[in-house]
DNA sequence: ACATGTGAAGCGCTTCACAGCG
DNA sequence: CGCTGTGAAGCGCTTCACATGT
């Protein structure tokens, strides 16, 4: 338990907590071995990981699988509240705002907005569309802090920067471009079709041996 | 010009084609300071990526822009073509299938397939959703090397053995949940969840300073 | 006996600093 | 002179191997 947890290690631990889910309920405790193999990674960094959150594993036995859960949702802050605002709602931008899997993680959407005033009003999964004036009113009237952007390219930056003028500090940006971060602001991109480049880039490796 | 590209510079390179394509047109050459800049990496890093590749730079000058876009595309395989099927259309499937990002750098979308008989025989942008039992078929007939895992979590780990079967050695998972890899394929995980839970532990972090 | 927690070694990536070249 | 290409140093993560604890 300290204040240097390795970023790697942080993008492990939703890893880990997915790995537990899908755990038989029959079963108590969990071992790094079994952690390891169902996460894909060696045990040694498994056990290493969850050594920064604190050491709760037992000797000869494993780590509680349910005490571990928690001690990870604790670290990841997934016990507090996040309201979500999405902006731009297109294909995307809808199918994330009707993503269940969301809100049982302490990550509820809060409010969607589009330029367009043709989508203005029109509903999804319970909540109104609004326009982007309204943004900066309702990010601080509902306490927003983390947005997502699933807006064209071409308006990612600068509703990135609408986003950080409303107070938002942490972004996800799912549109296909690089965002200059805003001062202070966190910024990480989820990149559809960087994804699948990088794994065209093995498939050609393969198939020119 | 050889065969070991690091892990980390193939995830970048991408990363790098999207800045190449956001700049000004009036410009034939880029330096890695304006390019590091654009991607938010160290200069230095960027021209050592690109020396993987090849030494196409020139001293005092930078690298010209049509060159290099061509020959990451070169290394990437983005110019050959990757035909792409998606299974599980969903909201997210749907999202995927209409996603015109994709055609643009040779993954095109060539089928479409779900579980459920009511969505069968329905069209998402030009395409006709197929049963399962059409998966090896098709993937054979049309060529398929690339597969997009869009069903619930339950369902995931069947669907990548289905795809595996049918021939598919490169699967990007969209699924909330971890796959085991079937023999000689190339699993990526997608987690949009994992995403917010990286945002928030550092939004925590933050928090309780 | 068995599985964790952890120094220490190993490894790969990052960054520096400068030689090399247009 | 300016910017690339790159040895070499630095740094952080991974992995090993075993002491530690139950």
């Amino acid at each position: 338990m300290n204040a240097t947890v390795p970023k790697v290690t942080v993008q492990r631990l939703p890893v880990y907590l997915r790995c537990l889910e899908g755990l038989s309920s029959g079963q108590e405790h969990v071992s790094s071995d079994q952690l390891a193999e169902l996460a894909g990674v060696n045990p040694a960094k498994v056990r290493k990981d969850l050594s920064y959150l604190g050491s709760f594993g037992v000797r000869g036995v494993g780590y509680g699988i349910e005490h571990l859960r928690f001690q990870i949702r604790i670290e990841l802050g997934l016990e507090e509240d996040w309201p979500v605002v999405i902006v731009g709602i297109g294909n995307l931008g809808r199918a994330l705002a009707n993503y269940a899997g969301f809100g049982d993680r302490g990550f509820n959407i809060v409010g969607l907005f589009d330029a367009d005033p043709a989508k203005v009003g029109k509903k999804v999964d319970g909540l109104v569309i609004e326009p982007l004036k309204n943004l900066k009113r309702s990010v601080q009237s509902k306490n927003a802090s983390i947005g997502l952007v699933t807006t064209p390219a071409a308006a990612a930056q600068e509703t990135a920067e609408s986003l950080a003028a409303a107070g938002i500090r942490s972004i996800l940006n799912f549109a296909p471009t690089v965002i200059a971060a805003p001062e202070g602001v966190d910024i990480r991109r989820v990149d559809l079709s960087t994804e699948l480049q990088v794994l065209s880039f093995y498939l050609h490796r393969r198939r020119s041996d």
